[in-house]
DNA sequence: GAGTGGTCTAGACCACCTA
DNA sequence: AGGTGGTCTAGACCACTCC
């Protein structure tokens, strides 16, 4: 043991040594979620220190995703939430005809209420991550831009912005809220010859940026996981690009796929 | 507009709005990945407010991932990280009589050099979510385990544990450090009769439990990617699983596959 | 009105790094 | 030695929720 760690283990912070003990409650089921913290000011006068030690004692357990303060309440231990799991067979044909999408299957199955939210429709110049990896060979980059949100219940748990070249999607109908077609964006881009023959999908996680946190009203301590999708073609064409953005404590991702 | 809006666009609170301005700043590219941040004295004799709450205003950048502070040193920017990307091609056969293994060939390409360390091997109890998706039917549930840190040059980047049912690792030289086959533990697994048909990979991202941060060495703000995967043989049997926890700021994930 | 979290002040001392 | 972040104190007032 190093001199660092000897310190540690014997001169721990006060902060830290009640957040180890909430902590250690919250694990030993001591605290269940959905219970209730003592007060920052019980914590402090149990402990005996200042209010401020307490609290940033709480703070570190919000900082970790185990505990939600809402103010003028008190501190919650997070109840851990079903996780709507978007698979990559959810662009399967095999979905069509059952007419609900995946999302909203996912949403069904945890009883709650899926919707989209058309944010925006626009013509627009692609994010340079975009542009690289659709097929746009034109000068003039120009792609249609699909912004929705998808709403479980009351919550927004996701970001969606779709992103085709306009030389693909210009004239089909996809300028228009309601798309027309019954089997969705997907539908009209396959009557345009563009059949989904793979997709490729880029994963990462990272904190929220401050829109993305307003946006999906995500609580500190709460990641978002971000997909770029792109879809190829039977050529091997790349014709359409999303980027989901999904708060990780309510979703997830599911991959089921041959070894190739 | 109501209220609440209202008073946050006229009376935003010092600490946010000092915030606000080095986000700003960072965005902007005023302040340059590397650069450092004034310090917390400065900022507060800069804005005329109390060293905390200049230090608040820090603090938020930190835990959004936007800052890393060294203790003595000061607070930077911080540098994107090129990503380590794990593929679903990682246990395809073309990989085999190349020699590298994919994580190791992600380091090359950025000039580091990547490693593995055992931390152990040994029979254990799976937990409840391995057991449940391991085809393991015995009523003694009990595993081979064996869990990994890679590196990628001072960094630990994955923490790996690997799942296989005791049944199937007897007498493999599996609970041995120096796996016994060329093609590593897949290669025994299929000398046993188990050839990798389909991997099924369940991805979750979230802020890491406190031994995840201590082994991983994770800064504030820095979350983790979860990934549970389960191969499955020819037969549909679930025969391995292992578990990978990431950083998510130094790995992601790609998948490139058919649409079924 | 009482209780809670959110923010702030004006100090203080400690731990660490650089020089 | 001087500058930096890390932690703490003992207050204060505000904003919000619940009764």
């Amino acid at each position: 043991m190093n001199d660092h760690e000897e310190r540690e283990s014997v001169r721990r912070p006060p902060s830290k040594r009640i957040a180890d003990e909430l902590r250690q409650a919250i694990e030993s089921g001591e605290l269940t979620p959905g219970a209730k913290l003592p007060s920052e000011r019980d914590l402090a006068a149990h402990y005996g220190t200042a209010r401020n030690t307490a609290r940033e004692a709480v703070r570190i357990l919000t900082d970790a995703g185990l505990v939600i303060a809402e103010h003028g309440r008190g501190a919650y231990v997070r109840k851990p939430q079903a996780l709507i799991r978007l698979g990559n067979d959810r662009y399967s044909p095999k979905y069509r005809d059952a007419g609900l999408s995946p999302f909203l299957l996912e949403c069904a199955k945890q009883g709650k209420t899926g919707r989209f939210e058309v944010l925006s429709i626009e013509r627009a110049t692609p994010p340079t991550e975009v542009a690289g990896r659709l097929d746009v060979s034109e000068k003039t980059k120009s792609v249609l831009r699909r912004e929705n949100v998808f709403w479980a219940d009351d919550d927004p748990v996701q970001r969606v912005t779709t992103y085709i070249p306009w030389a693909i999607a210009t004239g089909t109908g996809l300028l228009q809220e309601e798309v027309p077609h019954q089997y969705g964006i997907h539908g009209v881009l396959e009557d345009r010859g563009h059949v989904m023959a793979r997709i490729r999908e880029e994963i990462n996680a990272r904190m929220p940026r401050a829109d993305e946190a307003r946006h999906l009203r995500l609580p500190p301590g709460v990641p978002v996981i971000d997909v770029l999708h792109t879809s190829v073609d039977q050529k091997g064409k790349a014709y359409e690009v999303t980027r989901f953005v999904m708060r990780a404590d309510m979703s997830g991702l599911l991959y089921d796929v041959p070894v190739e």
